[in-house]
DNA sequence: AAATAACGATTGCATATACAACAATTGTAG
DNA sequence: CTACAATTGTTGTATATGCAATCGTTATTT
């Protein structure tokens, strides 16, 4: 048959779906630490892999370029990241500051709550 | 232990970079037919789901109603949705037109493409 | 060395997403 | 009937996302 009209089986479809839920689920806690989630994962990709070129971290995290360039603006407003000189006049490193760390450990703290209310709403629900 | 610094175990970020990699692949295949999987999905929602108030459709779709009211407005410049008067003079029905049943069909089998060779890949790889 | 290719980051453009605030309407209490 | 509450949709504001085009820099050719 398959000539159904409502959309379903599609990977994509769903993936969103659940993607829109779980990151406002993320997104509620971690505003008390005055950041969304996509900024939280920044903010750790950075601290945790030290100085990097901006084209690396876009390959790591599988971000476009351009949209890590974006990105990172609200980060470097909040002074918790730096943008600094890279080896090359075209490349940069990027860092995060002393108060970006210390931002990390504070948001991680939120985030550890919502991992756990999300696993315990998972093993409710199986 | 648990105090590795690096992100990892994150529901939310493997969600969001599994999400990204499979959007681009499904807009791969649909620019084909003019259009994102965000949109086919909508379209194909409406198309499905007939004349259907506003606030309904977002529920249905898990989506915030004004995300919906932004996201109506390509469809309807390409004049693929039509935006009707409702029952209340408060709400609205949203529904396809001929055009947007003919090109759900049309952008349908770039969708059956795309979760085809996602299917290949898939298998391939596990 | 001059022309060309490759690289790295940013900008232009379009869309997606949500929360808070709002505006308009309808329903309900008194 | 009027004041207040609930419903429904839209705007304001901010961020996220990617493709195509571009700009400046470095590396290769010839």
């Amino acid at each position: 048959m398959e000539t159904s009209v409502k959309p379903q089986g599609c990977t994509n479809l769903k993936l969103r779906q659940l993607d829109r839920v779980v990151t406002r689920h993320y997104d509620a806690y971690l505003s008390a630490a005055g950041m969304k989630n996509t900024q939280y994962s920044l903010l750790s990709h950075v601290a945790a892999l030290g100085p990097i070129r901006p084209s690396d971290l876009a390959q790591r995290m599988g971000l476009d370029a351009s949209t890590l360039t974006r990105n990172l603006q609200p980060l470097v407003s909040q002074g918790w990241l730096r943008m600094g000189p890279g080896d090359d006049a075209r490349s940069r490193l990027i860092e995060a500051t002393k108060e970006g760390h210390a931002k990390r450990g504070e948001a991680k703290r939120e985030w550890k709550r919502a991992q756990l209310a999300l696993n315990a709403r998972l093993g409710a629900k199986q």
